[in-house]
RNA sequence: GCCCGGAUGGUGGAAUGGUAGACACGAAGGACUUAAAAUCCUUUGGCUUCACGGCUGUGCGGGUUCAAGUCCCGCUUCGGGUACCA
């Protein structure tokens, strides 16, 4: 029996007053458009704390608002996110999903400094298309908690933790965050003896020193404790751009941005004191669910390395110093030390005689920027003059300085062993100085040996024991003898904080004597103040100089501004509690949502942005402000998506264009074409004269009437022509058929090309389970009980789309959604008891027309709102199976036998069939094996 | 250099050690149509055979196993990250 649904069209459609009729064909843009207005009419991605219910959050990186708006590959990432929190959702828990925009940044400033327009505004205008191109692909984004880096209301608590970390130290025994007002208190009662805080510099002073110095004095030292610090630090200087820049900002000395010239000049800048948290940063890495992979990037980042800090005394002077070594056991090959050209050291080691060549040495490597040190592998070095004693073996040797030693790693001093260091064996090589083997059997004749294998020898105490045993003895024997200490060193530096720029959040600081001091907190947000040009003062400071009235109460306020990382570490934590304007977040909030369960980005954050923000977290944790000491519990890296490019061919000097298989008969250039204007790699010439005006006289050889482009896969870019808009895809295959075909290219986490002519696949899909509710203007939906066949197909279908959502899988969800269609339409099911589910089911993936079939079959509230269904095995039971027979491994034939036989009985009849006998060539198999319900092997 | 991923048809890709190529795209052929679009049906890794079928096949070379795309060893190659970190 059909039965025509007569359903309640007011009720329905209660939200639009006009006469709406029913959709009969698969019309996407109606029906997307009409729930996405119902989804914001009725708040139904509204989410509040509500303790019945267990939360989920899921989080996306939220992204840059650039002017060029998002292309396809952006919301790769998002559509599986929202899959997610969609089907968490639909399984009963209470989920947090929201958005917002990482709005401070440098292109809107460098366009500004170009136009003159604000960077407030172009930001803005940035904001409202990536919100609009958004809102088209129907993410359930609860929008009221949107948050923007750049407004005052969101950046006052990044001001408000940087004062926090200002007013903090790290206690290295607790290894946690302390007032810093505590540390003071010690230094009033016993000065720096007992302390245990982590430090920029080692200093040493009493009691009565501390109370005999000046409040300025006093600041001065704070400064070395505290965990938001100002400090002397070498940068990137670039006076063209006016700022300091990032290494990844400077290449060959010049900056990447307008080639200027880049110089290295020690700055004060502010910085956090993230090397404090290495260990706990590290540690951490064991409780959350990231990928492998980017735990280990992680951890070589961090860089611990257990070794030795090792005293060598001066010869001749009352004088030592440190190094840092991991090889303690090699000390016997020591046969040159290294001190870093910046080093404190080397004015103290420098001998008259050689003050000459040593300056003129450190003028040029100043010059140099560390980038180029590390590009330029030239060995280079020279001789200080002063010798160290070997505090082991007691031997002489020399003291050189070269740029391969860094400064700010270690102690700015190694001991060079070059028989087992290759970058000490290429400096003993050039400059001639010996080398002493110390592993028995080993061949430093033409490289060093390097592997942390095989026997000592010309080692003293150390001979005879595996490198593992003589690293250990050798710490102990230096530890005994008090020639040094056993030392952890990581390789994690503090993140300088300070930008010489404009569009940044205002630092909550202001000097008196030209020392900081901060805000008060009841002074905050500081607003970023207007200025006439986004440019440095012609004193040279940063843009904010050019601002009138900077100052409070008469003292001048700090002129830098945050970097881009600042307004991203804590952001999660401000979704929360968007609103609440006495706290980051309130207890309630943080106590309910806790952290992200689910955080979905790219692998560029790997160093950056999830380090920082681990360490703010953690900052804040200590503080007792939050409850959870990791944010992101678990983490999956969406690949990226690979631009797929056009070619076209023109012959030499002409305007020409031949097709691809006929270029190789011409001289040609080859040409990107806009992927747009290409269909299968079949150009549209037509689109071609009109593309570029230069192309309006294009003549083509043609190969079958038909102009074949060629292609590659490059990155997505506007000069490479290959951007894909989804825009424009919304509007040709609708917000549902973009949403499944990002998902279909493949795995989430590997890197693929878009290629939009797949996209069919998908949308004929959509359009099939259409047919399942329709045809022609019939709604064909009856209330018939299901067939076993039609159940089994749902319930295979339930069974793989759960799988895979939980595994991220959703390239195979897609596919298994289309065999579940396939399969429904060739048994001609139009039932509700199957296509019901099956909506609810696709609700997560393509939420649009899900919502409209299910409203289609009677049902009154969102499909957002359904219970996911479940798999019932009992409708997968097999009453056989079909057994493939094969012989040595080779499948020759099937054979159905009923699911219940037994083992004995599968090879029983397997061994009776004719085929087998055909197959057997009267042989005697040594050896059958039945793996009950998969296979038979006989092997002959 | 080091670390992490990949490598399967013309293309994107699928496959708890158990029928390699699911699902799609493209292509070819056919149906419907005045035509086009849309839709539907068939074929589609390679070689071979009139056909049944046979051989071969997951970057290369070995190995483990009754059985390897999958596990182990040694390479090639392409991506990505990172780098004088002592």
């Amino acid at each position: 029996m059909h039965l025509i649904f007569s359903q309640n069209k007011a009720l329905h459609f209660q939200f639009f007053n006009t006469n709406f009729h029913y959709i009969m064909e698969y019309n996407f843009s109606d029906i997307e458009k009409k729930w996405q207005l119902y989804w914001k009419e009725n708040n139904t991605y509204k989410s509040e704390i509500d303790k019945l219910r267990p939360k989920y959050y899921v989080l996306d990186m939220f992204p840059y608002p650039s002017g060029a708006g998002l292309h396809v590959g952006h919301p790769l990432g998002y559509i599986a996110s929202d899959i997610f929190s969609r089907y968490k959702r639909l399984q009963g828990f209470n989920v947090l999903h929201p958005m917002g925009y990482d709005a401070y940044g440098l292109p809107a400033e460098q366009y500004a400094i170009q136009t003159g327009q604000h960077p407030a505004v172009t930001t803005k205008i940035n904001i409202a298309r990536y919100r609009e191109q958004l809102e088209k692909i129907g993410f359930c984004y609860d929008w009221d908690r949107e948050i923007r880096t750049c407004e005052p209301d969101y950046y006052h608590w990044t001001q408000w933790a940087f004062i926090q970390m200002f007013n903090h130290y790290f206690d290295t025994k607790l290894q946690k965050a302390q007032p810093i007002s505590s540390l003071v208190k010690a230094f009033e009662t016993s000065g720096t003896e007992g302390i245990r805080a982590n430090c920029t510099e080692e200093i040493c002073f009493s009691a009565a020193d501390w109370k005999a110095k000046s409040e300025k004095g006093q600041q001065e030292i704070l400064l070395n404790y505290r965990i938001a610090y100002l400090a002397d630090l070498k940068v990137n200087w670039c006076s063209a751009l006016g700022t300091v820049l990032a290494n990844d900002e400077v290449s060959e000395g010049v900056s990447v941005r307008g080639g200027h010239p880049v110089e290295q000049r020690v700055m004060r800048q502010w910085s956090l004191r993230v090397s404090a948290y290495a260990q706990r940063l590290l540690d951490g890495l064991n409780t959350i669910d990231w990928t492998e992979s980017l735990k280990e990037t992680q951890k070589n980042w961090i860089g611990r390395s257990e070794g030795a800090e090792l005293k060598f005394n001066v010869k001749g002077q009352d004088f030592n110093f440190e190094v840092f070594t991991t090889r303690a056991d090699t000390i016997y090959g020591v046969t040159f030390m290294v001190l870093a050209p910046e080093s404190e050291l080397v004015k103290q080691l420098t001998t008259t005689e050689q003050k000459a060549n040593v300056e003129n040495y450190i003028t040029a490597t100043k010059k140099r920027t560390e980038r180029e040190r590390i590009a330029d592998r030239r060995v280079t070095g020279v001789f200080s003059g002063s010798y160290a004693l070997n505090p082991v073996s007691g031997t002489t040797i020399p003291i050189w300085i070269s740029d391969y030693v860094l400064a700010g790693y270690g102690t700015g001093a190694i001991m060079a062993v070059p028989a087992h260091d290759s970058r000490d064996y290429a400096f003993a090589k050039h400059f001639n100085l010996p080398i002493i083997p110390l592993i028995e059997g080993c061949d430093v004749s033409e490289e060093s040996f390097d592997a942390k294998d095989g026997i000592m020898e010309n080692s003293g105490f150390l001979n005879g024991l595996s490198v593992n045993e003589a690293i250990a003895k050798a710490k102990e024997y230096i530890a005994e003898k008090g020639l040094g200490r056993v030392k952890v060193n990581f390789r994690l530096r503090d993140a300088i904080f300070s930008r010489q720029r404009y569009w940044g959040e205002p630092f909550p600081v202001y000097y008196k004597e030209g020392m900081p001091y901060m805000l008060d907190e009841s002074k905050l947000p500081l607003e970023l103040p207007e200025v006439d040009k986004f440019l440095p003062t012609e004193k040279g400071e940063p843009p904010l100089g050019r601002a009138i009235g900077w100052e409070v109460d008469g003292f001048p306020l700090e002129l830098n501004t945050m970097p881009g990382f600042a307004g991203s570490s804590a952001y999660y934590l401000r979704y929360m509690d968007q609103k609440n304007d006495k706290a980051l977040v309130s207890p309630e909030a943080n106590q309910y949502w806790r952290n992200v369960d689910l955080y979905i980005g790219g692998t560029e954050h790997a160093t950056g942005h999830l380090i920082y923000s681990r360490f703010w977290n953690k900052f804040l944790f200590d503080l007792g402000l939050i409850c959870e000491e990791e944010p992101f519990k678990k983490l999956i890296n969406q690949g990226m998506i690979q631009g797929r490019s056009n070619f076209v061919y023109r012959i030499k000097d002409t305007n020409t264009f031949v097709s691809l298989n006929l270029k190789d008969q011409y001289e040609t250039t080859q040409l990107h074409v806009d992927v747009n204007i290409v269909s299968n790699d079949i150009l549209d010439t037509v689109k071609f004269r009109n593309w570029i005006p230069e192309y309006k006289t294009a003549e083509f050889i043609l190969e079958d009437g038909k102009y074949h482009c060629g292609w590659a896969v490059e990155k997505m870019s506007k000069s490479m022509y290959n951007v894909v808009n989804p825009d424009d895809i919304v509007e040709k295959y609708g917000a549902d058929t973009l949403r499944l075909y990002e998902m279909f290219l493949g795995p989430l986490e590997q890197s693929k090309p878009w290629d939009t002519n797949g996209i069919d696949g998908v949308h004929r899909f959509l359009k099939k389970l259409w047919s399942l509710f329709y045809k022609d203007d019939n709604l064909l939906v009856t209330n018939e009980l299901p067939s076993t066949d039609e159940l089994k197909t749902l319930h295979k279908t339930i069974k793989k789309i759960t799988f895979d959502i939980e595994n991220f899988s959703y390239n195979t969800s897609v596919s298994a959604f289309m065999i579940c269609v396939n399969e429904l339409f060739t048994l001609k099911c139009n039932k509700k008891a199957i296509l019901e589910p099956l909506s609810i089911l696709l609700a997560p993936f393509a939420p649009h027309i899900a919502e409209e079939l299910y409203h289609i079959l009677g049902n009154e509230e969102t499909v957002c709102d359904a219970q996911f269904p479940v798999c019932n095995e009992a409708y997968l039971l097999e009453s056989s199976v079909k057994y493939p027979i094969s012989f040595n491994g080779k499948v020759r034939f099937m054979l159905e036998l009923p699911a219940t036989m037994s083992k004995e009985d599968v090879e029983k009849t397997a061994m009776a069939n004719e085929q087998t006998l055909k197959y057997l060539e009267g042989k005697v198999p040594k050896k059958i094996i039945v793996v009950p319900g998969k296979i038979v092997n006989i092997v002959i």
